[in-house]
DNA sequence: TTGATACTAAACTGTTTAGTTTAAATTAGT
DNA sequence: ACTAATTTAAACTAAACAGTTTAGTATCAA
């Protein structure tokens, strides 16, 4: 079916170099213009390929779709994941919460592609309720089960109830990105970051007595 | 233009009674299938009105969206801002966000309607930023503001920082319903929504300390 | 050279879409 | 009852859509 010999694997799963131009092109339309929004004929166009081998290789335009998108949440599970897995040693949860939180947000703030991609989920969420699924368990549940495993290890400070307080962390977060970047908020309810990151530190850190 | 005399005034604004009935259909099919997904014949049939009548009053399939996501941001409003500020009075903030909490995610968890909204105002977000800003102004800024006054006038335990800390409050129970109604991730990542509120609480109560 | 595989461009089918038009019907105010 | 404004159903236009088909090209192994 799909040509088996390739001089370079890229990256995951290994799929045809036809079928990479095909989801390269997808991306660019899919991200944009949202699945009903988005034709056949430009994902062609702007993948480089010709209609029918799109067919080919994906059946119809919900199998294009849903290939992608699972692709996609694995390509960013990798980003977020396994790459923030290493920030969070046995040190300080105080300093390694701050790393954590800031490299959270420099990765999804900057990523308009990953904006996209949150946008494109949620909002196919209720048409594609199987992707909001995978989503939530390539990115949500990792994501949870990191940070509490972390707070439930580290030997500073005791948490009762570490995966709700790791839902906190990751709540606030989340919500500060989708209300300044993804709804466009920033203007309108302006707020710093350190000061989100300040406040979330000082949840779990030892309270410092106050000078009464 | 539109009819001037009505023998009720339903709620704001107080528009025809034909655009009303037109808001209604518009509403059932924006909400189910999107923007790009939904047709206007359809919304005709569903709001059993003549496509005509629609365009004579709302210009364009994109003016019928528009006025139709500004009512609604409107709508919402007025069920959750106005209707929980009474809740947060000078008790102990421990008592007042418990109560908060509840009242919040028993009226978004359970309203269908409302979280089809959530998914629509996101998932559009990237080609109708207005509509994005609309929803924040109305609904993400005054929520956030109501906290902040609350935490920040009550007597009973010092916050350094109110409006952030009304942030990782509302963040907390935003990224809860998100997960867990929103993204369908009920089934994958349990989570008691006591233990969710809990943790808020003991967030802003006075430490008790540990009997050591 | 032959034959199989993968691909392409383009035409095509049948359906659906936003938006307009028209003539008839309904509704209201006087 | 008469007039004027609204509304209706239905037909219509022109474009876009998903998906298929066709005829032809490029590659490569035997």
């Amino acid at each position: 079916m799909n040509p088996v010999e390739q001089t370079e694997v890229s990256q995951l799963d290994s799929i045809g170099e036809k079928a990479e131009q095909i989801f390269e092109g997808a991306l660019q339309e899919f991200l944009v213009h949202g699945y009903t929004g988005t034709s056949m004929d430009r994902v062609a166009a702007s993948a480089g390929v010709s209609k029918a081998t799109i067919y080919n290789y994906f059946g119809d335009k919900e199998g294009l779709f849903i290939a992608l998108v699972k692709r996609l949440a694995q390509k960013k599970y990798q980003i977020f994941i396994e790459s923030n897995k290493a920030e969070l040693m046995s040190v300080e949860p105080a300093i390694a919460l701050r790393q954590l939180a800031n490299l959270i947000l420099d990765h999804s703030m900057q990523d308009q592609e990953y904006l996209a991609f949150i946008r494109l989920v949620i909002g196919e969420s209720g048409r594609f309720p199987e992707l909001a699924q995978t989503f939530v368990h390539n990115l949500g549940k990792p994501g949870i089960q990191v940070l509490t495993e972390y707070l439930t290890n580290q030997r500073y400070i005791m948490i009762s109830d570490p995966e709700a307080m790791a839902r906190v962390i990751i709540g606030t977060l989340a919500h500060y990105v989708l209300l300044q970047e993804i709804l466009l908020g920033k203007e309108i309810v302006p707020m710093e970051r350190d000061r989100i990151i300040n406040t979330l530190v000082d949840l779990i850190s030892p309270q410092p007595t106050p000078d009464t």
